[in-house]
DNA sequence: TCATGATTTTGTCCTGGACAATATTGGAGT
DNA sequence: ACTCCAATATTGTCCAGGACAAAATCATGA
């Protein structure tokens, strides 16, 4: 009998690392055969780290829409094979040479240079062309880049984390107590992507409205805490694209119940985007742009 | 039969909400009968908003390092007033004083007046005496206050919040590419509070070591390839109180065992300092202060 | 008073079955 | 060819209840 390497995982920790529930890899491996750990002493699982990354692999693909009867058929070199299929998404040419050139220095592990370039193409085109024209397409092409295996997650973390300081520090200065709406910005739990929201934010304070970032992973009661506290007008979410879907809708319809009527939702990010109807009363913003077009209305409604 | 009302949760939305795990909330049902949920038309749990708000309560008690069997027996009124029980930690005499007028500030809801009383103790003491001397009590007073319920959670996120923004500005200001050690500072997946590493990271800068944040969540594959890409010399981590402290040391464990061995493994955070001993060769660092010491140590082995 | 061993408490894991939400497929009608 | 809808397949989550080890607490003796 084998014994499991010191450097198998447990079920939890690969439900950390993977992301895949510990339901669902008990359950793909009765019912596809994969993954097959080993046992440790106790009769435990005890997954190597060769399934572990394939598990890893197969994630990636499934958040860009495949399945895993079909994934889990094709050999590993197949599955490399697939990541260079995700599709690429359009963009301007300047924006697409940004996005090259940041992918670019990512992948030199070159930080500060990344940083110098955001910060020069901030100057040069003013907040809101650089969060509208720089920053979305190069979220996609970071995510795609990732997606595709080309980028390490740590390296997504470091170009996640420089735009996050060049954002909150355009909050700060443009952050304006008396401004109007207010609104209230954050995600719900087991949502760790909020780079929309800070987008959504810098977009928002430079109309003039007064924004609160309550970060990530806010639980909903909390949401309605802080929106009365506040006196907030618009609370507005994010989905990506990796939120479970089917969870999207009823989470809104809630968040809606048992907000004041006056007080509006707004639901953006790749995750609303693929809805195609929202519960009455709150609204999709898909696309960023389409928030100065909800923030006109609203304040035309007043 | 009751139908459960369209306000109840499912359990995976309790263990949203709470962070008390479905396996968690099964058991505590069998085993002290409660929490007991009622039960939609398929037969599957519906918690009621009662039950979750004193799973809430429970579990915050619970980081404050209560049993559940103990707190299952007592009255809502009596886990209320435990809250109000929950130790308070010492602190010097200015400490406090900023820490009343920062908790002022945040049940006032004026985030702006509290961000510039931070500014303002940032310009007059300096960067290593403000994150040493005030922010590090006012972290556990804010902690506090909120496991006593005098803070909801989104007051505690807009504290968070500002604290971040304000350090990030420091960092940014300090960073420099050629300083040494280089230091790649994370938190593994389920460990949310990202406060400790960029503390760290400000002192650590200021001392003229080049400090990489990878942010939170970074699973231990992941901080590997990073720390090898950025040629790191120390990988620091901090686990907070609400990290299962049985995980603690498996994953330094394991960082330790797949790391090169000369780069150094820190661990901090209020999680750590529970910890009587580390995995050899990595270095416990439960308080700040004690992290200039080790860099000390550090320069002088080269 | 402190250490050490016994006991209780507590969280996590296991199996294997059920079910509903979601996606896909195969016509039928335009 | 194309849209719509129903039948079917896929897939994630839930359930029960038993087992076990790590952590916390208690009891005992030096």
């Amino acid at each position: 009998m084998n014994q499991p390497a010191r450097s198998a995982l447990s079920i939890s920790a690969v439900e950390r690392e993977t992301g895949l529930s510990k339901d669902v890899l008990r359950k793909w491996e009765t019912r596809y055969g994969f993954p097959v750990p080993m046992r440790d002493t106790q009769g435990e699982r005890a997954y190597p780290p060769e399934q572990v990354e394939r598990l890893r692999l197969m994630k990636r693909l499934m958040d860009a829409g495949m399945r895993p009867s079909r994934l889990v058929t094709e050999s590993d070199a197949a599955l490399q094979a697939l990541t260079r299929q995700v599709p690429a998404g359009a963009a301007t040419a300047s924006a697409e040479m940004m996005a090259s050139v940041t992918l670019d220095m990512l992948r030199k592990q070159d930080p500060e240079g990344m940083r110098k370039i955001l910060q020069l193409e901030l100057l040069r085109c003013g907040v809101e062309r650089f969060v509208l024209d720089a920053l979305a397409p190069m979220n996609r092409a970071v995510g795609e880049a990732w997606a595709r295996g080309e980028l390490n997650i740590h390296e997504e973390h470091v170009y996640t984390e420089a735009v996050q300081w060049l954002l909150r520090d355009i909050i700060a200065k443009l952050s304006d107590a008396r401004g109007s709406p207010r609104v209230l910005l954050t995600t719900l739990p087991e949502e760790q992507h909020g780079l929309g929201i800070l987008m959504l934010a810098a977009l928002l304070a430079l109309r003039g409205a007064y924004c609160i970032s309550l970060g990530t992973q806010t639980p909903v009661q909390d949401i309605l805490q802080a929106a009365l506290a506040h006196n907030i007008d618009i609370v507005a979410l994010s989905f990506s694209n990796a939120y479970p879907q089917r969870r999207i809708l009823p989470a809104l319809a809630e968040l809606r119940e048992r907000l004041p009527e006056n007080r509006e939702v707004w639901s953006g990010g790749a995750g609303s985007a693929r809805l195609n109807s929202a519960p009455a009363g709150t609204h999709l913003i898909p696309e960023l742009e389409q928030a100065l077009k909800a923030l006109m209305n609203w304040r035309g409604a007043r």
